[in-house]
Formats: structure tokens, sequence, C-alpha cells
RNA sequence: GCGAGCGUGGCGGAACUGGUAGACGCGCAGGAUUUAGGAUCCUGUGGGGUGACCCGUCCGGGUUCGAGUCCCGGCGCUCGUACCA
């Protein structure tokens, strides 16, 4: 027998990772595709620690789907990039005392070095980042097109700001009050921001969710979305204030409890409070507010806290019972949701509840559950909002809590206290950042004309290359400190003018950049007409579930504010969504700080791109993760051995079995079926799991026919490339294996002829027949009483009733 | 607190619309080969008795001829969210 070369996947890697870039392998035809598929996934932040073992699970179940589409006869575009700006950079950069601009570029190169090397599908040519200019001048475009559209606006908004760092922190960098990285006590400041009005889109944005034709998303997916967006149904309500001439707007999702308004609460930042405060309460009510705004964002908002507040001293007069009620401020009620003014009904919410029973006020019960009179006392409040009866509500006395809400809205309209309102939980987008290292926002003011947008022919407004980029303790952008920069003319009457200062948000580059992969390169114009329609929507987009919300909203967002400023024909940007699972190690999530990431270099060292590939694969469900122990790595890598002995025995004409067994047969024709079905919902694990079936039967018979070993390399191409590639050329194959058709099934033939039937007796198993596969009943029982341990079992018994599941199992109920 | 998901051998995980629980892999044990180690190959591998028997899918109930799967009530873990009126 000759010698044959084992398999060696770091000199078969290179080899192929080369042809492929010289023969184009991954560069479809973006013109003139007929069958176009857009496989996109989340692009990297390139961070200076290289891709981990998380980032590559990711990557390779989305390329494994690419490779598998295009196999099926698509011609599939697989693009990647990197989403190089934002705080994260630039932090690491003051760390290290290097200029972002210089530190990216490294990282970005090392990333490519990785990303070449796990064989994923990538289309080089369309390759981009956030940070070119050519890339962020069409961001800024992107920011033009919204204010043109008046959904860019600017109005006071509260930021966490860290005295120790001098600069602006996100909420994620704040732990319990204190900045992440120095331990400084954060505190809120008030800046002009811009923000982008998404508010106006929540309505689209919740009910494209229910449709599936424009979407096909991850259920979990679509339930956070659905979960953010938050519409809820109400009224809105108005008090008058005694001895005022205001009212005081609420928004409330119980109008049927309006008569057990006890008491009313406003936002310590609410408009009215200086107003209607009494001098008595004045000093008190100052401090409270003083307070409030002392502390952090986060821990004003989060947290079971012991309820506060301070009476204003002033009475609003409850419309439905006439009654004087008093006002209060608080902070548990906040100023951006609703009209930072709510009613409080103690008897039917839990905050209301604790916050009257800390300070003495009155509870008044005005629905009653089953068994409870209207005189039932309140240990704590009563929320059931379905099987209730209003009680105490006048008129309204005995109405089902839904009936109650309904007629009290009428109520309110009629007699001209309120309205029914549907209310969103979705807060409008800050896009403003006070940071160097982001695209500035093209916006000049004018003293003459205002702010006005920089013309589309002078963009980029280009991110100056400056040396102190840190920020500094004014809370203005880095930028401002740049004379030559930031005075520039009027683009409208030529006036000296100012330049904006803030860069825009890292979510608006990731908006956007699955519109710009098609047309990358293009220097005039953001995406091509043809090229998008042809290859837009996106057919397939995989990424995590930690961007289910944010970077997911706002792309679609995006998407439908272009498509109404006429960019675009469409508004649903991503047609299909999955969300992949997380790799944990040791118990826990990969990250950093817990000192437990996994650098997938040294493993693709020892054990080749391909093994690690079909391990990460194989190692769980794709779309729930699983744990990363090394110890598993040789099952994958002993089944890519097998199949290249495979190959060896199938080239060897020798040693050839020329005839198929018939049980061989059937295993061939059931695993095509299962790893097609199975690589189409993303079931890695047990497609590979079918593929190792297939080769442990082949081993047992020694079967080595040509055109079945030719199917298995197939489909194991999508998992293992360059090895299939490998594998397809000494088959005798010139062309690439992802050039090939994937293999096709013949029904008929995943039958077995003999199948093997489980016989219970009472339930439990006591014994299995073998009969063919379309017996019958009458067949099944005379095989099955002739079985000694079923006989022995049904003797002295009658038989009640025989379940019969034809190729099953045979109960005989005793 | 709320929302979602999950809980199966020593381990990662299989199990279609309720129908032989533990596919596939790791590990482990025994054997073959080898000067030895490694690699490779074969066999076995849920637990207990070890005879044709019993117990087993987090716990407790229920529906059913039959439950990992469905229903009710607990416990535990993970993720998301954070006073949303």
């Amino acid at each position: 027998m000759p010698e044959t070369p084992s398999y060696q996947p770091t000199e078969i890697e290179a080899k192929w990772r080369d042809r492929w870039r010289e023969r184009r392998t991954n560069e479809p035809d973006l013109g003139g595709a007929e069958r176009p598929f857009y496989n996109l996934m989340m692009f990297p932040y390139p961070s200076a620690e290289g891709l981990h073992v998380g980032n590559l699970f990711a990557f390779t179940g989305a390329d494994v789907f690419g490779r598998f589409k295009r196999m099926q006869g698509f011609d599939v575009f697989e693009p990647i990039g990197f989403d190089a700006f934002g705080i994260h950079s630039e932090n690491y950069a003051i760390k290290v005392g290097t200029h972002p601009a210089e530190l990216i570029p490294r990282n970005i190169a090392n990333f490519t070095r990785q990303l070449t090397r796990m064989g994923g599908m990538f289309s080089w040519e369309h390759v981009l980042s956030t940070t070119d200019r050519e890339y962020y001048r069409w961001t800024q475009w992107i920011f033009v097109q919204l204010f043109k559209q008046g959904l860019a606006y600017k109005k006071k908004g509260v930021v966490n700001w860290c005295p120790g760092c001098k600069t602006v922190l996100a909420n994620e960098q704040v732990i319990a009050g204190a900045c992440e990285r120095c331990g400084s006590v954060v505190e809120q400041r008030v800046l002009e921001q811009w923000y982008f009005r998404i508010t106006d889109y929540a309505g689209r944005l919740l009910e494209n969710l229910d449709d599936p034709a424009a979407m096909d998303w991850s259920p979990s997916t679509v339930l956070a979305q659905k979960n953010w967006i938050g519409r809820s149904q109400g009224a809105e309500i108005r008090f008058a204030v005694e001895g005022h001439d205001a009212t005081i707007a609420v928004y409330t999702t119980r109008p049927d409890t309006l008569f057990g308004a006890t008491f009313m609460v406003l936002a310590p930042e609410h408009p009215l409070v200086a107003q209607i405060t009494t001098d008595a309460q004045r000093d008190a009510v100052e401090r409270y507010r003083g307070d409030a705004a002392a502390k952090d964002l986060v821990s004003r908002k989060v947290g079971d806290k012991e309820k506060t507040g301070v009476p204003t001293g002033a009475m609003a007069i409850n419309p439905a019972t006439g009654d004087a009620i008093p006002i209060w401020i608080a902070d548990y009620v906040l100023m951006d949701y609703g009209t930072g003014a709510i009613m409080a009904v103690p008897g039917h919410d839990e905050r209301d509840f604790a916050f009257a029973t800390k300070f003495g006020m009155a509870i008044t019960r005005v629905v009653a559950g089953e068994g409870e009179s209207a005189d039932t006392p309140l240990d704590e409040a009563f929320v059931d909002n379905i099987a209730g009866r209003l009680v105490h509500s006048g008129a309204f006395d005995g109405l089902t809590v839904p009936e109650a809400k309904a007629r009290i809205i009428d109520w309110l309209e009629t007699e001209g206290h309120g309205t029914g309102q549907v209310q969103f939980r979705l807060y409008d987008w800050c896009i403003s950042r006070q940071r160097y290292w982001g695209p500035p926002i093209p916006i000049i003011y004018c003293d003459g004309c205002g702010p006005v947008p920089v013309p589309e022919d002078q963009l980029p407004v280009e991110l100056p290359q400056i040396e102190d980029f840190r920020p500094d303790d004014s809370g203005i952008s880095p930028l401002a400190r740049h004379e030559e920069w930031y005075f520039t003319s009027c683009p409208s009457c030529g006036a000296r003018a100012r330049r904006e200062t803030d860069v825009s948000d890292t979510f608006l580059d990731s908006a956007w950049y699955f519109l710009r992969y098609p047309s990358s390169g293009m220097d005039d114009r953001p995406f091509d007409a043809d090229l998008t329609r042809r290859w837009l929507p996106v057919a397939s987009y995989i990424g995590g579930n930690e961007h289910a919300v944010l970077h997911l909203l706002y792309s679609r967002f995006v998407t439908m504010a272009l498509k109404d400023a006429g960019h675009l024909d469409f508004e649903e940007p991503f047609r299909k969504f999955r969300a992949h699972g997380l790799i944990v190690k040791d118990g826990a999530k990969m990250s950093k700080s817990r000192g437990n990431v996994v650098i997938p270099d040294e493993y693709i060292d020892k054990w080749g791109a391909d093994t690690f590939r079909t391990y990460l694969m194989f190692l769980g469900p794709f779309q729930e993760g699983g744990d990363f122990r090394d110890a598993g790595i040789s099952g994958p890598r002993r089944f890519l051995d097998k199949v290249w002995d495979l190959v060896t025995l199938a080239t060897d004409p020798d040693s050839r079995d020329g005839e198929i067994r018939r049980d061989v047969l059937t295993k061939w024709h059931q695993v095509k079926q299962r790893v097609s079905e199975d690589l189409e919902a993303l079931h890695y694990n047990t497609a590979i799991a079918a593929l190792m079936e297939l080769v442990n039967a082949l081993r047992d018979c020694q079967c080595a026919e040509p055109k079945l070993i030719g199917e298995l390399v197939q489909m194991t191409a999508p998992f293992a490339p360059h090895f299939a590639e490998e594998c397809w050329e000494r088959l005798g194959h010139d062309d690439s294996v992802f050039d090939s058709t994937w293999p096709a099934f013949d029904p008929a033939l995943t039958i077995e002829e003999t199948v093997t039937v489980a016989v219970q007796v009472g339930g439990k198993t006591r014994g299995t027949i073998s009969v063919a596969n379309d017996a019958d009943q009458a067949t099944a029982e005379v095989a099955a009483r002739a079985d000694e341990a079923v006989a022995r079992h049904l003797d002295g018994k009658t038989v009640r009733k025989v379940i019969w599941v034809p190729g099953r199992l045979l109960n005989f109920v005793v």
C-alpha cells in the first residue's frame, strides 16, 4: 500500500487562503448576481486584545450559513468591517498614551489576520472601517438627511459626569454611583445635545415586528424590542391646582382608579414646581431638588430604594371626587416619561402604596377583587386589573376594570378633564458625545442663520489629527480647543461661524454600515441605487442578543427615515435575524474583567482552523451557546482525520468497494436530509453529529464509493472549508467545492426496510421486534407475542386494548 | 421586582407534532499494536442488584395506555431590564 500523506492543516489552510484570494473565490459579481444572498454578521470593534473565542464562534456560525447558501446556488455576499470609533477605543488610547488614529490601524491589521485565518468567506474587496474618511463622510450625510427631515433636534439633556476623569460617561460606566475607572462619585450635568426623533417612528417600529413578511426574527429579539418600545394605553388627565391658574397633566394606564387618587406627585424637575410651591415649603422643595440633581443618572433610576419626597404645600382637585389632594415632589417620578407627573393611587399601585404608607397619606380602595367588599382593608396595593370590580367610584361602581377604563375615559372627554392616550416608553436617541473619537456632527452655528447643516458637497467634516484629544474639565468636546477648526464661515451667509464640537454616537456608525458594504469604494454616493435594490434588505443577519435593542432598533429607524426621504424603497433592513448564543468559560461569560478570555490563535496553531471551527459549532446549539472546554477539541479533529482517510480510500482503485450496502445507502440519504435541514435551522451541532454517524457507518463497512465520499466532503465544507477544498481536489475536481451543488437526497431512500418496534406491556417496554417498515398491527402483534419477555409479561393477564403506533411502538394495555 | 430562557450520565449535549431517554463527542475502563510513550484500532460505559428485576430527565402533584416533552405548585441557574405611572 502506497504511503499517503496524513492530514496537515497548517499547509492546507495556507494553500487555500492564497488560492481563494488569487482566484477571487469569495467575491461575488455584485452588479450581475442572479440569486443574491446578503449574509451579514455584526462587525467587530477592533480591540487591542484581538478576537476572542466568543467572536469567532459568532463569525463561524454566520460563515457556515453563508457557505451552505452558496452551495445551494445563491450568490452569497459576506462582507466584514470594523466598528472602530467610540469611547472604548478612545479610553484605551488615553490609557496607553497612543493616539487612536495610530492604534486603530494596528488593531484592524491584527483582526484582519485573525479573520482571514479562521477561513471566513469574506469579501475582502468590500471591507470597511467606520473611521475611514470615506465612510464617516456618509455617516455625516445621514445626519444631514435626518436633519433636513426635522428628525434631528437639539435639547437640554442630562449626562453622567465624572469629575475625576473629567469626562462624560455612558450609563454602563457608572457602577453604584461611581466611575468604573477612577471611582469618583459621578454627578449629573445638563448639556445641550443632539437627538433623533425616533419616537416619531415608535408605532411603525412596533407594528412591523408583527409582520412576518418583512421580518423573520428570533422571537426573543422581537420581544425585547417590543418591551423596549413599551407601548401602553391609558389616559391623560388634567388636575386643576387650587388657587392657581395652572393645571397638572398626568398620564395613567389606570384611569379606572381615578376615584382613588388621593395625592399627586411631580418629578423634582417638573416646570410647575417653582410656581405652585408655597412659601412655607420653598426651602424644603429647593433642597430636595438640589439633592436629586446631584445624583448620577443610574442611581437616580436604579434599585428598590426607600421612597423620598417633600410636599409642595399646594393642593389639586381630583376631577372625579372634587376633593382637594396634596401635591408632592418625589424622585420616583421621572421627568422623561409621560408628563413627569402622576396621580397617586396608593390602593392600587405598589409604589404609591409604599409612598403613602411612609408619609401617612390616605389610601382608598376603588377596586374590589373576588370575595372582597368595598371596605376590605388593604394590606398592600391591589393591582389585579382584570377580575376586580369598581367600588367607591360613584356612578362607575360595579363595573369591571376594563369596562371602567373605557367609561371613565368617555366621561373625562365629555367633561373636558382628559383624553384617552397611547404612550411609548421609547425615548429619543441622544447622539451627541462630548468626545474626540467619532465623526464630528456636521452642523455650523451662525449668529444670523442659526444651526446650518454642512452642505453635502463639503462633507466630510474631517476629524482633525490633534494630539490633545483628552477630554477636559469644561465638559466641552476637545475639538472646541482648536480654533482653526472650530471657527469657519456660515455656508448660507458666509459670516464667521462656529462648528458643532460634539461627535456622534458610534451607534450611528453601525446603524447604516450594511447599506454601505455593496457600494464601498464609491466616492460620489453613500449607496448605489441599483446595487442596493439587488442586495438589500439583508437576507440573513446573525448577531448577539446584546444588540437586540439599541443597534437593531437604530438601524431600523435610520432605514425608515431614509425610505421616507426617498433614498430607499424598503423600510425594514434585515429580513431575517437570528441571535447566536454566548460562549461561556468556567460558568461565566467571557470578559476581560473576569479574566477568562480565550484567544483562539493558540488553538488554531495546534489544531488548525478547520478543526477549531468544527469544534466551536459542535460544542452546543449555536443559538444557545455553550461551554468552552478545550478537552473536547480532539473529537472534531479525529472526525476530520477519518474523513481524510476515507478520501484516501476513495482515490485508491484497489481498495474501493463497488457496491453500497442497502443500510449504508439509507444512512447516506438520511444524513443528507438531516444535515440539510439542520443547517437551514442553524442546528450545527446535530448536523455534525449526523456527519459523524455517517463516517462511523462508512468505516464500519470499509465503504468508500467516490460519489458518496464526495458528498460527505461537500457536507463538511461549511464547517471545514480549507479541508474540504483539499479533499475535493484530491477527489479529482478542478473547481472549488463551494461552486459545487449541495447534495440532494432521495426521500424514498431515507426509509429503512425493517424497523425496530418497541413492545410495551402496561406501558413498560418489555422487548423489541424487528418488522418490515410497512408492517400492520396484526403482523406486529404476532411477532410481539412470540417474544419471550413479552409473552412472560402477558401470561395470566387480560389484554384490554392494544395501542399501535406504526413503525414505532406496540403497547398491550392489561 | 418584572420579562424571557433553561434544569437530562463523570462532562458538553441528543430526543420530530407525547411513543425504546441518553444520538454524537469528550472522559473513563479493558484489550490489540508499539522497545516505551504518544498516536491509532477494537470492546464496554446512567445507577443499583448483578439472572430474565428495580430505579432513573431539579422537587411535589395531575392528565394519559404511555410524560424529558402537556397542566398546576415549588426550588435553582442564566440572560435581559430597572420606580415607565
